[in-house]
Parts: C-alpha cells; structure tokens; sequence
DNA sequence: CGGGATATTGAGTTAGTTCAACACAGGTGG
DNA sequence: CCACCTGTGTTGAACTAACTCAATATCCCG
C-alpha cells in the first residue's frame, strides 16, 4: 500500500478524459473532484482493496488497472460479482451501509484515485451533477450484475462463456484495451469459472468447444474474437445501451 | 391503468412513514417529494410495469403489493432478479440509460407512486439529502442482487430455496407483512424456479426436503418457517446490515 | 360441473461436477 | 545451468445434481 505524494495524476490530466466515451466535465466540476480526491492508491497484483466485512472510509475510482468484486461463503465457495475496469466507481456500498458486503481485488497493478467518504457529502450538498453521476454509476453497475445474473440463473455453460467473454471485451474496446480483436486477459480460468458459477474442469473444456467453433482463441493471458457476430448471437447479448458516462 | 385523482394517499400520511425502518423526512422533504409525485398508479395482478426495451417517463416508489423484476432470453427463458416490496424504488435506469435493460411485472394488486422523470434533476438540485436516499436506494439494491447472483452461482439448490425464502421473510417482517411466522406468498413456484435458476420440477421437490427436514412449511400460497436458525445456517444468510432505509 | 392453471410424483437423461493424473511454464536457489 | 517447485492448464473417467418428459392430482373460478 504506497500512497504516491507529488507524482499524483492532476484531474486534469487524468487520462480517462482522452476517452470519448466519457462526458466532458466543466471547470467547475473539476476543481471539486481535485479536491474531493485525496491521492492515489497504487496496488500491486492480488491487493485486496475492499474486504467484506470491514469498514472502508475510502471510495475509488479506477485509473487503470483490472480487479473483481467477489463474495464468498463460509466454506470458501466463491463467487466473482464482476470485474473492476478503468473508469469503474467502487466502495460507495461502504459509505451507505456500515459494513462491506462484498470484496474487491485487483488483478494486475492498479491505480486508483481514493476519496474519503466524509466528503462525499459535500458532494451532494455542491455539486449535483456529480451527485447524478454517482447515480449514473450505480445504475450502471446494476446493469451489469442483472446481465451476469440472468447469465449465470439461466444460460447454458457456452451462453455463459461466449457472453462473459464478449461483454469483456467490448467494455475493454470502448477503453480502448484491445489490440484489433485481441485483448489481454489478467485472470486465470479459475476466476473465469468463479464468475460463471461455473467449475474450473468444465470452463476449461467450454473454452476448448468455443474455441474449436473457431469463435475465439484462448491463449492463456490473452483472447482473440475471432467472429463477434456469431459470438453475440451464441451469448444473447444485446449490443448495449450508450450514453457517455461520467468520469469521477 | 387507473390514475386515482382525488383519493391519493398525501405524502403527510404515507403508510410506509410508520413503519421503524425508515427514516423521518423533514417537512421541506416532505414538500418537495408531494411536488415530485405526479400521481398514484393502481395495478392489477399481472401488470406490466416497466417493459424491456421501453423507455418510460416515470420513476416508481411502491407503496403496497408486490412486484418482480426480470430479464428474458430471446427463447423465452426468463431470470427474475428480485421481488419488489413496499418501499422499493424503480424506474430509476430508464432514468439514466434510455432504454430499460429489464421489466417489472405485479404479483398483487399494487399501488404505485409516480414521479415524472423530468423532474429528477430538480430533485438533485435542490434536494441533495432525497438524492443521497436514491444513491442509497440503488445500493441498496445492488447489495440484494449480490446476494442473489451469490446463491445462483455458487449455492446448492436446497441452500439457494432457503435462502429466498428466509430472504423474502425477513424484508417482509420489516415492513410488518408478517403473522409470527407466516408470511402470504403471492406467486407460484414456477417464480421462486425462475428466480433461483433452477426448474419448476426440482423446485417443487426441493420445497418437499425443506418441509421434510421441517424448516419450513409451504402452502401454495404460503409458508411458514419453523426453525428461522437452523434455515439461516442451511442458506449461509448473514443477518443483513440495517440503516435507517429512505422513504422516496 | 368443467376447464385452466398450478402442484406433485416418478423415471430416465444429461449437463456439469469431482477426482485424478499429467503437461507445461516460469522462477528460484543450489 | 540445471533441478525442482509451484501455479496453471489439459484431459479422461466416473458420478450426481438438476433437468426433461410425462402422467396425475388439486384447486379455484366462472
């Protein structure tokens, strides 16, 4: 856990704003997130971030980076809830509730822009339109886990596979993470079987028939989409909805 | 569709604002939000509340009666996602995005509140404590979708049925729906089946191991939990985390 | 009293699990 | 520089939880 003092990202520069997913922020806006931000939270891999359970008078912003948020039961089962990216809000559970209901880890380095929940207010209070973006985030983040849910409750082992793997990659495009149709993958099959409610055994041998589709290529560390459209149809997925989204 | 006109229920006597769990508005809270309802809508059973794909101009507190939420596959195959109750917030995604990713659909005759969607931003503006309470709310419900995503993935069929259902009764006794142990269940099991995963046939034989390892007792209709322990135990169900829960 | 939902039960099937062995890569220390 | 070790991936085989199909029962409502 390193704190990195002077050589912080200034808002400005913040390199999210490149991105022309995101919506523009005024002056104004600016200002308040620089100073709502209290510094940088620079991880290494397998940093638990948030645990369950605990307290964190922090929230996050991703500014680079991949994580998940996961759940576990008491005998160890676990269950990935989704996968953290760029530009993706978290610990907000923590300032509603007292406790964390769930974890979060990071699977490469990540660097996260923290901000103390005490000041999450004054957000409220100053700055409704960052107020509405948080909204925007949580309403988003909803989405996600209502996709994941009707994945894992009722598509069969390939659905799940091909959707997981898809919806990755096109968030991943519109951050502009892949390479053509080549995106690195930082997880193990193992975290991919933790997120389809799946076992490891059998996500490994859905890759394998996915693969002799000649819909992807798995090399472990990284995919290829080798036909999207198929792909979609295989996973259901409704290409989804856009609206630009906030950046705090 | 009914918009009662003159027989609504006046925020000042909203039947909810006796319960204990949630927290008192003040009287410039209570003003605004009878500025923001629009109306009182009186559902049948079966309604369609919000549809997927739509884009709807209101936003919805439910006032009485139930509700679900649910996603289908283009096949037909459907994952509910959660029951709505008294208190729930809905609506608030068409708000964001411009198509809901989702559908609502009464189970009981239920009386909606109705907000216009064009007033949302007035609300942010110049109520940032009702908007803190709508972050609050779209936590809130994030946090049952975790759990919910939880069960389905990694749960057996028996933990995930008793899960739910301890679930479902103790949201219920909250809001004072319940008579001791008793609760009135106002969907058939092909419900609890399409919201667990699982099949109706399995569901049903599950329902038959709970009642014969006597935790429960199910009438079509009903049930009534016998050892609310030993159940909670079985789900792996930790007694949830309260806050006082917002009105709107 | 009849008809349409809903619930119940049994029997056979299958998608996905568990167990176990083996392969492979990268990284460390002797 | 090699030998080993640990984490990851791969494959086959046996098993089982949950599924599908199908028949029957029950309930409610008009």
């Amino acid at each position: 856990m390193s704190v990195a003092a002077p050589t912080q990202t200034r808002c400005q520069q913040c390199p999210l704003k490149r991105l022309e997913i995101f919506r523009a922020v005024s002056p104004e806006e600016l200002a308040f997130i620089e100073y709502f931000k209290s510094g940088e939270f620079v991880t290494e891999v397998g940093t638990t971030i948030l645990l369950e359970g605990t307290n964190s008078p922090h929230l996050y912003t991703v500014l680079s980076g991949w994580g998940f948020r996961y759940k576990s039961l008491a005998d160890g089962r676990r269950q990935i809830l989704n996968f953290v990216l760029p530009g993706d809000f978290m610990g907000l559970q923590g300032s509603m509730f007292n406790e964390m209901q769930h974890s979060v880890e990071s699977l490469t380095p990540m660097v996260l822009c923290v901000f103390p929940r005490d000041k999450l207010w004054s957000l409220y209070a100053k700055h409704p339109s960052l107020a509405f973006d948080l909204t925007w985030l949580a309403s988003r983040s909803e989405r996600l886990l209502d996709e994941n849910l009707l994945s894992v409750g009722r598509r069969s082992a390939i659905e799940r596979v091909a959707f997981v793997l898809l919806d990755l990659f096109l968030r991943a495009r519109q951050l502009a993470l892949t390479q053509n149709n080549r995106l690195k993958i930082p997880f193990t099959q193992q975290h991919l079987a933790d997120s389809l409610g799946l076992s490891l055994v059998h996500t490994n041998k859905t890759l394998n028939a996915l693969t002799s589709r000649r819909l992807i290529r798995w090399k472990p560390g990284a995919i290829e989409i080798l036909d999207e459209a198929k792909l979609a149809e295989l996973a259901n997925h409704e290409t989804s909805v856009s609206t630009l989204r906030p950046l705090i």
